[in-house]
DNA sequence: CTATTGACGACAT
DNA sequence: CATGTCGCCAATA
């Protein structure tokens, strides 16, 4: 499996999202400098090669729900809970404070 | 080269 | 708050 040069950003950028933190596809894409390309970051997670190794559940919508996740957003929410994060509605409670910048 | 496909985002209704 | 629309983009067929 190899993976492109874009995908390769991405991944990397994730996987240092500390246990606990979190970040947007939108904030993804600028880190990558292109800023308009969050769904194509999603698609670059939709790809991980590996699920287990890199947290990608870690990854949010910038509006602050959850977003998707390959094995269901519930799942991602459980994983999400079990770092400390709280919810209310299907969205991240103040999930702005989680934000790692 | 063109068309399609989404773990998206901003805005309108 | 819930949907729908439209624009964006990398990857793929």
């Amino acid at each position: 499996m190899k993976l492109t040069i874009f995908e390769k950003k991405v991944l990397n950028l994730v996987k240092k999202i500390p246990r606990g933190k979190l970040t947007t596809y939108k904030l993804l894409a600028k880190a990558v400098g292109q800023s308009k390309a969050a769904r194509a970051v999603g698609n670059a997670l939709n790809k991980n090669p590996r699920l287990i190794k890199i947290s990608c559940h870690r990854v949010i919508r910038s509006d602050g729900r959850l977003g998707g996740y390959r094995l269901g957003w519930k799942r991602k929410m459980l994983l999400l809970k079990r770092e400390g994060i709280e919810f209310e509605k299907n969205k991240v409670k103040n999930f702005k404070k989680y934000i790692q910048n």
